[in-house]
DNA sequence: TGGAGTGATGTAAGCGCTGTCATCGAACGT
DNA sequence: ACGTTCGATGACAGCGCTTACATCACTCCA
């Protein structure tokens, strides 16, 4: 089923068969009548890929992340298809799983499939997939690389910040051992958000930290609250690097009969709406993930028109939030 | 950067740089070797759009789900696309956020890229977009979509033994006065699994039951209890229609400082993670999310291979997984 | 009355691939 | 020495669209 029947049906030509399809004005009303009617009578539909390859453009933005699972990225993910969608643009997603070779496939597929944008949501990134990116002259918009590289807007939210907000109330609590679980993307003291947390501690002396790392998932952070708990360390307040690991955590330490937070403070990040309806709520740090969101499709629209945009760097400051699963240091500790 | 630059470059016809993308073994080695080289110098990337239009193959499946967010689609999800890439099959999602024209639209956007085969995981969809599918002579399997049309693989699962079964066990305990809380796509009499819950309780004379309904997201569970608790109605059970919507109402519950399972037992639906590490933990039926993938990719391949196979249900039977969040009947109720 | 202007439609050349068929040189058997 | 076979490669016709550009029938005004 294809254009030359629709067109033979309707006793036009194929061109104009496609100006009815792209909405063309031109076409009078009458025409445009039969055309439809033959399109609904063949049940007709436009092959994408022969249009997308015809018109050399695609009308599609790809995003790339490396958990969909978490909500986190998810509530990115959806701002921006919605985005997408009232400006006529298809999304498409694809999932890392914080593998590396998964990272390079998908941007392989999303350059293979000529998106008119993308955007890459996830934390580490080796240089020569970006210069790969780059060359391919696909606008793209990172969000949380470290060091982006090419003509590229990166979005960074100010780790830093959120993390010495967190220590500071904590240590305002009175608490003095600290644990940090994070994931294996971003444990290593020459990661960004590690020195952030590293950086954050050492500004007060009295305080010692130990982490742990596994995936960002629920299992995850139970696994990591487990391993950081093993060898005799007993912190009196433990800091995750987002929620959906927080609340792993918060299982492990019930399981082990510890209360938050009367023996136990937690905190989350990211302010995912799991984070308020978990036992108890979590005090975590808030990412405005829509505004992420608006932010990478606005970025992407505006860089497929100009040819060139300067390279440009976002910082957003993250906001505490006070929950229930922290509170004072517990006597004697 | 197209098949021809690179051909000229490697100086080779472009049929010979077709053959070294697709891995045809006739190519002898040094020209392979040669046309390796000039794809690398020359950063080429194959045009996904061209290739499946020329093949007239994609070699892409499609997924569409009705909410993303909630980990029971996002499980199933994650298994078919682990399960197409493993035999070379791309995998496009689309999230219909319950909304019939986003369906609709979906759909007829998984039809213009020609996927190879479509898996459709919503509770609901009309007739004749069905029929449209079907005309499309896409693969098609369905999971728990009401009445099937056409030649396709329906996958069912059995929801009124698994809510038979928590049914049961709740008054075994002893409750009578039950609460249901489901969401806007499957209240209503004529919806199979409202009427499997209706049918189970009338099985029991003693047993009453009301509903509320939201959609199937912590927010929207808890708006549902709330509904369903103002007026004056004061269930000492309530069952969900899923596990994310349970958690919901656990938080609704825990606001009004109702214990639970003291003051009020409460059920999931699905065993999804996020059930073992609520609090308290939820007694829930287990939906084996992976199988389900499994089958559906399975299907979707054998499928596309012959021309017609017969159509066929499979029925998948749910299994009660017991926890913390049941309890006796409270004394006096 | 004739040419310019205009609105509606047709013609046909690609877009970047794949796949069929043709070609060509070398090795082989007789 | 000559036809045969075969492995390796090239030529080229599409796949189903979009989009200049050409065309054609009118209308309008000098």
């Amino acid at each position: 089923m294809n254009l030359e029947q629709v067109a033979r049906r309707a006793k036009v030509s194929t061109a104009t068969v496609s100006r009815v399809l792209n909405n063309a004005s031109v076409v009078k009303s009458t025409t445009r009548a039969r055309v439809v009617k033959a399109i609904e009578e063949l049940k007709y539909h436009p092959n994408l890929h022969a249009r997308s390859l015809a018109g050399g453009k695609s009308r599609t933005i790809g995003v790339i992340a490396s958990n969909m699972e978490n909500p986190f990225f998810f509530d990115i993910y959806k701002t921006i298809e919605s985005d997408a969608h009232t400006r006529g643009y298809e999304v498409v997603m694809a999932n890392t799983d914080y593998r590396s070779e998964q990272l390079v496939t998908s941007v392989r597929l999303m350059i293979g499939r000529r998106v008119a944008g993308l955007a890459v949501i996830v934390s580490e990134m080796a240089p020569e997939l970006m210069d790969e990116l780059n060359d391919a002259r696909i606008p793209v918009v990172f969000y949380d690389v470290g060091t982006p590289r090419g003509n590229v807007t990166n979005i960074r939210v100010n780790y830093r910040r959120g993390i010495e907000k967190v220590v500071d109330y904590l240590h305002s609590l009175g608490h003095r051992r600290l644990g940090f679980i994070g994931h294996h993307a971003i444990l290593g003291p020459i990661n960004e958000r590690m020195k952030a947390v590293m950086d954050a501690v050492a500004r007060i002396p009295s305080l010692e930290v130990r982490t742990a790392a596994d995936a960002d998932t629920l299992e995850g952070g139970r696994q990591a609250a487990r391993q950081l708990l093993s060898n005799g360390y007993e912190p009196t307040a433990i800091i995750c690097v987002n929620d959906v690991t927080a609340v792993g955590v918060l299982r492990e330490l019930r399981e082990r009969g510890l209360r938050v937070p009367q023996d136990v403070s937690v905190t989350g990040f990211d302010n995912v709406k799991l984070s308020e309806f978990c036992y108890p709520a979590l005090t975590t740090v808030h990412i405005p993930r829509e505004q992420i969101g608006h932010i990478i499709c606005e970025s992407l629209m505006s860089k497929s028109g100009k040819s060139a945009v300067a390279e440009a760097e976002i910082v957003i400051d993250p906001e505490f939030v006070l929950r229930d699963s922290t509170g004072p240091v517990p006597p004697g500790k």
